[in-house]
RNA sequence: GGAGGGAUGGGAGAGCGGUUAAAUCCAUCAGACUGUAAAUCUGACGCCCGAUGGGCUACGCAGGUUCGAAUCCUGCUCCCUCCA
């Protein structure tokens, strides 16, 4: 009944080279893509943060490209994990989530999830099936398959040690849970990325111990954030969510560095490795503006977690407000009224503004003082003129601009 | 059980009795420039006020010493390293 397709080249280039790191060993992966059954793709996620932003995608987008061939997912709660926290140099105490939460954000999560991954092809299953039933036995069995010393060369570790920075106990049990994932679920292939890999071959390695085949260990590159340095992550505050609006969607990738455009490109999307190239070359030899392709990057994405309007009308609106310096179409009403700090002398068509007052009161800027520095900076204009006063004498219906990005529209109450 | 180190602004991290709203770096914001909300450069970056000045908050918590404390003392709380 079940016949996976027959691969063609480029679709099984596509897959094992673009936008992979590694795959252990990718000649067995080779050979059980063209069995006949389809294979348990694992994927698992920590239900304490539900935001799922780029750097999941590249991952998501792998799995996707495999369940189109036929192949399932399997996708992991990890309520067990999750209390413990994936080692990241800090020391963090995470505290414990009640079922509820977990519940919550676990559908929060699948929501986003499910903007690329197959629903139809994705079954989720919760740590607790198998950990709720783990005695003090099974955890003693599972830490009895590997040493410290092996656990000590994970380099996350291994620099802790030698840094004399702490590693919780419990972050030496993180592994062991993830890998046993593997066992419960009789993983076929694994995904993460490189700096996953540690957690991956433990589950490989512990399959094997189980008598099961062992997975195949899969990995991709890490997405660089906004900041074009450090790893795409929430904390890190560098991140572009799948849910971001579109705007600011399209305003995170025209933040972009220069230099990460193209691997953006490489891990995001499926245009051809020739125009890779095009761009990776048009950028370092500087024969086009690198704007053009953050512009189309930006398009791409839009369009894709939102719609194809939504980008056009961001692409376009973006022209306007940063390229021509104009006023943006859409400008939220503040209306104006005695009551509002920083108005006064209220007539038919204008009033007196006390602008470190009102710029506070509209939302422009945190503070008076804030609002004061937005002056003495030059950052403040009122229908296309700049403002440096604090008091003057505004009509109704102009635009008040503070900053690039901020603008709002006085109306009279 | 023993010895020692530490808790500072969004983050990292100086300061170790006054000139410290607190160096520096990162992040952030603004301006300039630009083929870009890249890069680069410059500046700002606690809050409040009748404001070239004044006030209030702030350096784990609670007290104390002092004209004056992030800086010294005492007691808490928490964290870490090493030895056993």
């Amino acid at each position: 009944m079940f016949a996976l397709p027959k691969l063609d080249a480029e679709v099984l280039h596509r897959i094992t080279k673009r936008g992979v790191a590694e795959i252990i060993p990718e000649v067995e992966f080779l050979k059980r893509l063209e069995g006949d059954k389809p294979l348990k793709l694992k994927m698992g996620f920590d239900p304490s943060r539900p935001d799922l932003h780029l750097g999941h995608v590249v991952g998501l987008r792998k799995l996707r490209q495999l369940q189109d061939l036929g192949h399932e997912l399997v996708l992991i709660v990890g309520d067990w994990t999750a209390q413990i926290g994936d080692p990241s140099g800090q020391s963090d105490t995470r505290t414990m989530l009640d079922a509820a939460q977990v519940k919550e954000n676990a559908e929060t999560y699948m929501r986003q999830f499910f903007r690329v991954v197959d629903p139809e092809k994705t079954r989720a299953v919760y740590q607790s099936e198998w950990f709720g039933k783990f005695t003090l036995a099974s955890v003693i069995e599972l830490t009895s398959y590997f040493t410290v010393n092996q656990f000590l060369h994970r380099e996350d570790f291994a620099n802790r040690y030698a840094g004399q920075r702490p590693i919780a106990i419990t972050e030496l049990l993180y592994p062991l849970l993830q890998g046993y994932d593997s066992v419960a679920i009789e993983a076929d292939v694994e995904f993460g990325g490189t700096d996953q890999l540690f957690n991956l071959m433990v589950g490989r390695e512990l399959q094997e111990k189980k008598g099961q085949r062992p997975q195949i260990v899969f990995t991709m590159p890490i997405l660089p954030g906004t900041d074009g340095v450090r790893r795409m992550g929430k904390s890190l505050g560098n991140y572009i969510a799948i849910e971001d609006a579109p705007s600011e969607m399209f305003g995170k990738v025209m933040s972009l560095p220069d230099n990460v455009i193209a691997l953006y490109f490489e891990l995001l999307t499926d245009i051809p490795d020739k125009e890779l190239e095009e761009i990776r070359t048009a950028i370092e030899a500087r024969t086009t503006n690198p704007i053009e392709f953050k512009k189309r990057l930006g398009l791409e994405l839009v369009t894709w977690f939102h719609s194809a309007e939504d980008g056009a009308q961001v692409q376009a609106e973006f022209e306007r407000v940063f390229q021509q310096r104009e006023q943006p179409v859409n400008v939220p009403d503040f209306t104006v009224t005695k009551a509002t700090e920083g108005a006064s002398n209220i007539d038919e068509g204008s009033f007196t503004a006390d602008l470190s007052r009102l710029l506070v009161a509209a939302g422009l800027a945190a503070s008076r003082g804030e609002a004061r520095r937005l002056l003495q900076q030059k950052a403040v204009e009122i229908d296309g003129t700049r403002v440096i006063e604090e008091t003057v004498q505004v009509p109704f219906g102009v635009i008040v601009r503070a900053g690039r990005r901020r603008f709002v529209r006085l109306v009279k109450g």
